[in-house]
DNA sequence: CGTGATAAG
DNA sequence: CTTAACACG
């Protein structure tokens, strides 16, 4: 079962550029995607359809402001998941950020983390989503389930997962603060698969901005994971990130369970 | 001396679209830009160079509204007009309405008029700048002064000044108290110097809405024009619409001037 | 630097 | 339909 996550920075956008090409050739069986920024009856008619065709799909837009953030989960229709919009807190689900997906023992939980923002205006909010998400994920967990969770995380986890460091010790997305919930996340009984099977490589980035050439020289940030429980593990087959797959600021992520 | 006016609706738009090449070919001796919408600053330096060199400028953008609005006159440094931007009245100078250029005893009046916008909300103000502005050519004509008023006029003077002057009754543009106020124009001593060389010839468009390939079909306005004093037509050689000119909503036009 | 909303034409 | 500002990333 292939898994994909996706920071697509306006759905409209990337279908422009390629994006059913690179769904025929990736043929994701479960599929998230982050920035839609798009309403589903604003997309392409013809799209809809071919996607409505193979996908049981959760379009789930900001409603708090129109083109904003917003989120979606693509399940392969013979896979029978269950997809939930929301994690039924309100100031979260406003801003269409995450998805569940379930089937039986195990929990899909993915989409659009909060960006801390210029001046970490929104680092309180993204700490409090951050530390829900973990009590979440432990529920599950001692309900005796499985959880995947992926998309825009909107954090580098250690000095290895962006570029420059040094230079980023007080930017959104590499605080302590925000380290520091990520750990929340490991603490709850999750692993980041990627870096778990490539520990000590560097350069693997998911990012990168698009100012100034940064994404030709791989000046970028990892902030797209997947982190798996650790029951998870031994049936994660590959996670890859898919750095030459262009059309956003973001490249894809993948990940593939038995 | 060749006069244009022209509308470009963006002058860094304008730029990328051959304006230059353009201004190589026609060879103004005066210009007169409307909808500049940027500061001089915010032209490419190479450019405010090249115009330097050959004009003297005066760049009038709107105060009131980044973006919005403006306009600009160039004249050969070799005529030595006298530039000076607006009229004196604040509510018209905000915007960067008009420019005038005095030359001897010739007034060249150029600039953007206001649009009486959707639902006709700025019909007051565009019939308080008609009137104010009529008052200034009669003072004008009063002091034996020769007036060339152009630019974007924002009114068709007649039904023959627009493709489909029936469904245009009530638009902004067209309606009686606009055509009423240009006619003021007319009774303060100033014709419609294309109108006077060509009666009675309809098609003669100088803006095309961009909706849906209206300048193909030539579903046009005559809404930018050279108005002259009746002691300048003798002088006049030449009055064109350049409706062959890309890069803009409107095109160009010209008056010769011996 | 790019996406999308918005105001204005 | 297009330009430009703006918010956000």
């Amino acid at each position: 079962m292939k898994f994909f996550s996706w920071n697509v920075n306006g759905f409209r956008s990337v279908l422009k550029k390629g994006f059913m090409d690179w769904l025929e050739v990736a043929e994701p069986d479960v599929l998230s995607l982050q920035e839609i920024r798009s309403e589903w009856e604003e997309v392409d008619l013809g799209v809809r359809r071919q996607l409505e065709s193979a996908y049981d799909i959760c379009w789930f837009p900001a409603r708090s402001k129109k083109g904003y953030a917003g989120s979606a989960t693509l399940t392969r229709r013979e896979l029978g998941f269950t997809l939930t919009p929301g994690l039924g807190i309100e100031a979260y689900d406003a801003e269409g950020r995450m998805i569940s997906a379930q089937r039986g023992e195990l929990v899909f939980l993915a989409g659009y983390f909060p960006n801390a923002s210029q001046g970490l205006v929104r680092l309180p909010f993204k700490r409090a989503f951050a530390q829900d998400l973990a009590k979440l994920v432990a529920a599950h967990h001692a309900a005796g389930r499985h959880v995947l969770m992926a998309g825009d995380m909107n954090v580098a986890p250690g000095e290895l997962d962006l570029a420059r460091p040094k230079d980023n010790l007080l930017s959104p997305g590499f605080t302590v603060e925000e380290r520091a919930d990520f750990q929340g996340y490991l603490a709850a009984g999750l692993v980041d698969v990627l870096r778990e099977r490539h520990p000590g490589e560097p350069g693997l980035y998911s990012w990168w901005t698009a100012r100034g050439g940064a994404r030709e020289r791989n000046v970028g940030w990892r902030i797209d994971l997947f982190l798996a429980s650790q029951g998870l593990l031994e049936r994660v087959q590959d996670a890859q990130i898919h750095a030459n797959v262009l059309g956003s600021d973001h490249c894809p992520i993948s990940l593939e369970l038995t």
